[in-house]
DNA sequence: CTAACATGTGAACACCTGTTCATATGTAAG
DNA sequence: CTTACATATGAACAGGTGTTCACATGTTAG
């Protein structure tokens, strides 16, 4: 099966390097499990902070430093709506971005074999 | 243009807690630049360790320490061949997944408007 | 066998980061 | 105006993490 030269098929090759740091940057965002529930609840529509608290069960002090980070980079944007504060995707990607990790871990724990070794 | 509606199109929303744990061990990984850029530099094929280390200069003994994590995290699969061993993409999904946050990296450069305000 | 090379591993250190608490800002209602 | 609610902010602390260094392991060549 000819797989591995589907997988080295995507020509996003270059990439300068201060490039790679602001997209590390990104990734490190979502690399907490507080926040990357956070994004994943936006992903059912605008939701306010308090909401968001309540449903993850975070304190709402915690839940507004997380999103300040995410909306300074870009990864959310606010709407004011009355009293309340709503958050939204701020594009697309971002829920490509989770939806291909998530295929990712599933395949990956379908074969679940294959851990760590290298081929006995 | 009514985007917003196409933004929260895709249907990934249930995603139980632990998993949103797993996800962000992935999205952790990607988050180090130094381990980001040992990933990318992949996409062009297997590399071996004292490549890697070569093209980004990094200590050996650096790459190594994050080879273990990314092929624990099955992010990349290793593949002896005499003396070295060269580490690859353990499959697409990664390549999409840094392909997205590219285009989301890129699409927010251009609107270089709306930083972090609501809205003046 | 030994020597040379490639990679892995453990400890130690400095640094960063997530969380909590108290307090401030801002907005709407009475 | 004052009161109540929603969100934001700053300081401070505990715990985690990337990097370096010295050394171990494993593999091939001679």
């Amino acid at each position: 099966m000819p797989q591995a030269a589907a997988i080295h098929s995507l020509p996003l090759a270059p990439l300068s390097d201060d490039k790679a740091v602001e997209l590390a940057e990104m990734f490190r965002l979502l690399g907490d499990p507080s926040r990357l529930r956070i994004v994943i609840e936006t992903l059912n529509g605008p939701q306010s902070v308090g909401d968001i608290a309540a449903t993850l069960g975070l304190s709402p002090s915690l839940v507004s430093h997380h999103l300040r980070l995410l909306r300074a980079a870009r990864l959310l944007s606010p709407e004011r709506r009355g009293k309340q504060i709503f958050y939204r995707l701020h594009d697309a990607h971002i829920a490509h971005v989770i939806a291909d990790m998530v295929a990712h871990v599933n395949e990956d724990n379908a074969n679940e074999d294959s851990h760590d070794e290298i081929e006995p």
